[in-house]
DNA sequence: TTCTCCTTGGGACATCTGTCCTTTTGTATT
DNA sequence: AATACAAAAGGACAGATGTCCCAAGGAGAA
């Protein structure tokens, strides 16, 4: 059962007396989840699945904020800042969450010191890594941004897998700050010197050693 | 005594037997407070004056992330996720802090409710701000940007002040991450136009209606 | 005052990057 | 297989932006 995962991936249980309060909610991929300007009505627990974190201006512009596995919390912005929902969150897998409304945040968990905790972790770490990006994507251009991001995400999936699928190109471009077509762009330009291969959306590295040059070290975490 | 200040601005009494190990630390104009990549060894509370934070990429370039002013905490991210110290911290007038030292929090306060909360409260508002900022420096243009952080700015201020003086156009500059050469460049083209008049660091705004239709809504709160 | 040095502003250029549109590729339907 | 349609790739252009460098102005020293 979800609560018992939820106990497991966050190191917390739920006072008895509250269990009843918490609901388990489901998503399809590609539902939305939280609609920016909204009202939040508690906090979303990542129990499965992915999602991502995506802004829009009013431009109609678009910046992927962030990709989200577990442990993940949505609502924690809103509900100590009180304000409405920030961005858009839409899951990329299917997606089960344990949900603890407001309500019961405000009148029992505010005081409880390890539930705290948990959201503590949660903030600063999406506060390093959303200041990381920041950073990143203000002071780089993109190709030092593209080859930082496959450093990146390499290092961090099993071993050497010299296939990085994002789950597009397009996303990756988002993520990055920058169009797809530019990422295209840079892409060719790395084909032509024989660092990458690209089929599809895979791109499979030929040349690590360049990569990392290219990405002047900068990465995303 | 700074003690009370921090009881108010911070709406938290530092428990009695606790106060022996708190400690008073100033800082002078443009004194570093934390310096990037060192150890931290604990929070600092601001109870006066003003610093800004600032983040250096190995290639030299520099990103203004945050001005702050009170309430406004440091070190709160490196000791949640226990990492070395992110950005550098900078004094913009002289400074008062009250220092809470690193083992104090892991024994004591760690589960303190309230103290929790103050956490929270600043850790969600950082978040908040520094996503905002990210998504706008990666979608508009900077004059855009330019717009909108002046427009930002003042509503802010005491009402009409017309004059916005940043420390220095320089670090405006940074701030919307950018270069002093493009401010120049934009705040030349307003004047053209007039829409600014501009004398040493100093802009004056003459046509808000204009202003803040470049801004294009967008600001950084 | 005059000279020198330093700071600031702005011109010129190269590059980065987004937009638009054409071409190509792939897929499904008849 | 041929056609039509949709999606992806890439060319061309314009605008945005950073870098380099020179000129103008200002402050201080002789």
């Amino acid at each position: 059962m979800a609560l018992k995962q939820f106990a497991v991936i966050y190191n917390y249980s739920i006072p008895n007396a509250l269990e009843k309060e918490v609901i388990i909610r489901t998503y399809k991929s590609n539902e939305y989840i939280l609609t920016a300007g909204e009202e939040i009505d508690g906090f979303y627990f990542l129990v499965s699945g992915k999602y991502f974190v995506s802004s829009q201006e009013i431009t109609g512009k678009e910046l992927l904020l962030r990709y989200c596995q577990m442990p993940a919390i949505m609502g924690d912005i809103e509900i100590l800042e009180e304000c409405l929902i920030q961005s858009n969150c839409i899951a990329a897998e299917p997606c089960t969450f344990v949900f603890i409304p407001r309500r019961i945040y405000e009148m029992e968990l505010k005081y409880d010191a390890a539930f705290s905790q948990i959201l503590l972790k949660e903030l600063a770490y999406k506060l390093r890594t959303c200041t990381i990006s920041s950073r990143v994507n203000a002071l780089s251009p993109a190709n030092v941004r593209l080859a930082a991001f496959l450093c990146t995400v390499s290092s961090d999936a099993d071993s050497q897998a010299s296939y990085i699928s994002t789950n597009s190109l397009e996303e990756t471009a988002a993520l990055i700050g920058t169009t797809k077509r530019h990422v295209n762009r840079i892409l060719k330009q790395w084909m032509d010197q024989g660092i990458v291969e690209c089929e599809n959306d895979e791109v499979r590295i030929l040349e690590w050693d360049k990569l990392e040059e290219i990405s002047e070290d900068v990465r995303f975490k």
